[in-house]
DNA sequence: TTTTAAATTTATAATGATTATAAATTTATT
DNA sequence: AATAAATTTATAATCATTATAAATTTAAAA
C-alpha cells in the first residue's frame, strides 16, 4: 500500500518532478486504472479525496508526466484527449459501439517501413477500429431473439 | 479539367451525395493537395474562390465524406482534426519540428494481432512520430556552422 | 413557367476542452 | 521566523466544434 506510493514517488524523483500529493494521486489513478482516461475522469474521481483540486492541475501533472514519457496520448480520433501510462509498445483498439479502448501487444518493428530509413522515429503509434467481443455477443443474442418472436 | 470535376463528381454521385459545387471543392482540395489539412486550411483556401462560403459547410462535407469512407481523419494527437481523402492502408509520420504529416506506405497487415481474434476489425491506423530527413539535415547544418565559429 | 417542397448552404449562437493568468497556498531555504 | 521558490488553485480567455434556424438553391409538381 505504502509501498505503491512510494514507487510512484520513485517514478517520479527519478525524472526530476517533485512528488506532491496531486502528481502521486495522478499518476497512481493512471497506472492502477489503465483505462485511458479523459481529464475529466481523473479529476472527477481524484477530487472525491482531494476536494480542493483544480482542473489545472490535472492538465499541468499530465503535460509533466508526457514530458518525462511518464505518460503518453492515446492517439485516436476523439474530441477530449486520453491518457496512458503504459508507455511500453502496445495497440489501441477502440469499439465503435461501447467505446472501450483495449490494449493489444503488438511487435510494431514486425512493419517493414523501408521509406522511412532517411526518418528519425521516436514514437509509434497503432490503432484499430471496429466491434468488441462483447459487443458483438450483444448483437447476437438480439438476433436471436428477434427470431424467437 | 472539366474530366477531373466529373470524375469528382462520380464519387460522390456513388455514395449517394450530391455533387453540389461546394462539396466538389472540398474533394477536390483533399484529393489534390493530399496535406491532411485542417478545417481552416480547407476553408480559407476555398473562400477565396467562394466567398461565401461557410465553414459550416466544410463540416457539413466532411462529416459526409467520412460516411460514405470518401475520407477519414488522420489520427494523431493535434488540436484541430486533419482529414485525408487517401483510405487505402498507409501510415502517417508527423515530424515534430516541422509539423509536417507524411505519408509512408506500410503492410499493416504484416502485423500479427492474435489476440484480437475475436474482435471486429473495421479500421486499422499507423502513426509514427519524430523528425524528417529536412529536419535532420538543418540540424546538422547549424552543427557545422557553430563549428566554424 | 409558376408554385411548392426538399435539400443545401449560410450566419450565428452555444458548447466545451484546453490554455493562460494571476492570486493563494504550500514547500524549501536562509 | 522570514524569505524565496514551487505548486496549486480559481478564473478568465481562447478556439475548435456542434447546434440551430434562417436564407438560398435545387428539384419536383402543378
Amino acid at each position: 500500500m505504502n509501498q505503491k506510493i512510494e514507487n510512484l514517488s520513485k517514478k517520479l524523483v527519478e525524472k526530476n518532478i517533485k512528488p506532491s500529493f496531486q502528481r502521486i494521486k495522478v499518476l497512481e489513478y493512471l497506472t492502477t486504472k489503465r483505462n485511458h482516461p479523459t481529464v475529466d475522469e481523473i479529476f472527477n474521481e481524484l477530487v472525491i479525496e482531494i476536494p480542493t483540486l483544480s482542473k489545472a492541475t490535472v492538465y499541468n501533472t499530465l503535460d509533466l508526466l508526457m514530458e518525462s514519457k511518464l505518460a503518453r496520448i492515446v492517439t485516436i480520433e476523439e474530441n477530449e484527449t486520453r491518457y496512458d501510462a503504459d508507455v511500453t509498445n502496445h495497440g489501441h483498439f477502440k469499439c465503435d459501439l461501447c467505446g472501450v479502448i483495449y490494449d493489444f501487444p503488438v511487435n510494431i518493428d514486425d512493419l517493414s517501413t523501408d521509406s522511412l530509413k532517411n526518418f528519425k522515429i521516436n514514437e509509434k503509434n497503432v490503432y484499430f477500429q471496429g466491434i468488441c467481443p462483447k459487443c458483438l455477443d450483444n448483437i447476437d443474442n438480439n438476433k436471436d431473439k428477434n427470431k424467437g418472436k
